[in-house]
DNA sequence: GCGGGGAACTTAACCGGGAAAGTGATCAGC
DNA sequence: GCTGATCACTTTCCCGGTTAAGTTCCCCGC
């Protein structure tokens, strides 16, 4: 029932707790037998060092934390925070440090949150999510010296770390796609217009398109929920000169724009083909199963993971890139039907 | 740069650090003068008191725990975990708790995690999902005397607190609604047969079968994937006399199992109804849009990280009733067409 | 037989707060 | 004018580890 402490396994043991702290972390100063005796009897008593007492000495708080700031219901749709934390567990419980979670209204909440984790010790690092432009957490980050990963980039972290992966190569992959497949009228939902990514999505876009001259590519900025995918895609395709393609920024709002395409009786792929970013199960559970830009999401927790691992044990603060998302083809793109 | 530690803001309010502890944590023992010069002077150089130390005198850890023991891709699908844990978290961030979570690979890695994060006090208490048919995770929690809330039951709880919702009463009203419509032989797609709320809803679903004379009332279970859902589905409608309407213990299989019923040509709802245990924003984005079971999941988040300070709080380990799933019919549920 | 050098410990200081006990000074009451 | 209470602090100890600085004791060499 009592938590047993350091002072319970050395009296058992008949040592001083120096003696006990020696044996318990490998170091010289004990004798091999008294070492053994000393595991035993932590082991059999169910001893565990209290974190609190042995970050008070050392200095680390074998932690790190990650805010989530997105409307609970957006979280709960959305595979990726859940794939992205599962990965970042694998690695951190790998090392046995704690993931500390904390869900925040806004920007200015998260940066109170930020300050007072590291205030507090509470945490050694931090993992920064949907980096935004001009984003104000990388000059608090900076400034308090908190070690912290950003996921995301390229561009706009400051000298954080970051771990980003090559959104603009993959949107230009998937409109060259489509294009040779001979889609001439490309349009995209895209996510928040705030999100850095968003952004550089955006920018390839127009660019990719105008390289390749298509007039209209238009993006139509919406919020990652099905209903304001349904929305952009109803605008869409009831406007004269119809986008033959759409490309959506994530699954929810793709597979929200093909009900709408269906209901409006047109027929996909073979009047307009959807494409998905972020792949996920439910891509393949529709008709026709969705064309979508798939990476591996829990790899790229662990690889951001491992990298503020490394920032906190002293490790330059390096921009890493993880891999491209690629296309995978499904039944929901076509060559666009003549017409 | 350099945390600010107790001593620091006693230094430069020229007072001991016994008076920086009394004005901040709001006790007697200053003049209401020198506690704003204190809180002032606090607030300026941004200190907040080391959760480390502050918890090596007072026992506490502010911090409660929450392990996930699912594999990786089915986490990410279902909206229900982070849904749960985003009404957790708007609990726990209002007391300002936090939030310690780790996914684990099976129930003995569990039982080690509360083990380290109760001997290390890590946390004051832990939140427990998943309940299983005789959990071994419920001795070991009541052994070690860890505060701990069992998200589940009714029953299998043993002495501990538990918030639990009626699914048996949720699958009775679901199973009357269809056989008002006319259905006579209704299946169901169960979840993971391990966790006890799959028990509860198997012996409901047989029970009110029986009391309303349907004989052929089959539960194939499945593991909660689109992929099993999609089999499941597919046995169960190429089988002789095949169900006229299919429960699914959840929103993945069920759209899975509208496909592979849409794929087989069978009309939904007309030749097979659908319901769907777990609503969400997905179900409505289908065609027919799903007729589900749904509640507040971040409410009963909330409810149970309510219930867990409580204990923590030394309150008694009740057993608290959550509000139990409400069916909104949709689309995807009619009467069986004449045949 | 005695000093030197380790090995195997013990002791004690420290980390950063909380809180009980102690210290002056002021002030009220008799 | 003395006692006692109260205020506003300061001092000191404690929490449970880590670790630098001793302290024994034993072995070895000369």
């Amino acid at each position: 029932m009592k938590r047993p402490t350091i002072a319970d396994v050395a009296r058992r043991a008949g040592v001083s707790k120096g003696a006990v702290s020696y044996a318990l972390n490998g170091q010289p100063g004990v004798s091999e037998i008294t070492r053994q005796r000393i595991l035993a009897i932590a082991a059999e008593i169910g001893f565990s060092p209290s974190r609190a007492a042995r970050s008070l000495s050392g200095a680390t708080a074998d932690a790190v934390g990650l805010t989530l700031c997105r409307p609970a219901r957006t979280l709960g749709i959305e595979p990726f925070f859940m794939e992205l934390i599962s990965g970042v567990e694998a690695e951190l419980s790998a090392r046995s440090y704690a993931l500390t979670l904390q869900v925040v209204a806004d920007q200015a909440a998260e940066v109170a949150v930020y300050r007072r984790w590291w205030g507090e010790r509470r945490v050694d690092g931090v993992l920064v999510c949907d980096l935004r432009v001009d984003d104000r957490r990388v000059p608090v980050l900076e400034e308090l010296g908190l070690p912290a990963v950003v996921i995301g980039g390229p561009g706009g972290t400051g000298g954080l770390a970051s771990v980003w992966s090559d959104d603009a190569a993959a949107l230009v992959e998937t409109v060259e796609y489509l294009f040779a497949l001979g889609h001439r009228r490309i349009a995209r939902v895209g996510g928040l217009p705030a999100l850095l990514h968003t952004e550089i999505r955006t920018e390839a876009f127009t660019r990719v398109c105008r390289r390749l001259g298509l007039a209209d590519a238009v993006t139509v900025p919406a919020d990652y929920t099905g209903e304001e995918g349904a929305r952009a895609t109803r605008r869409l395709l009831s406007s004269a000169g119809r986008p033959t393609a759409v490309i959506y920024d994530n699954d929810v709002m793709a597979i929200a724009g093909l009900s709408v395409a269906q209901e409006m009786g047109l027929a996909v792929p073979g009047e307009v083909s959807i494409v998905a970013w972020d792949d996920s199960p439910l891509c393949q559970l529709v008709h026709p199963p969705l064309t979508a830009l798939g990476r591996d999401i829990p790899a790229y927790g662990a690889h951001a993971a491992r990298q503020l691992l490394a920032v906190i044990g002293g490790a330059p603060a390096d921009r890493v890139q993880d891999g491209t998302a690629h296309l995978t083809p499904r039944g929901s793109t076509a060559p666009p039907r003549a017409g």
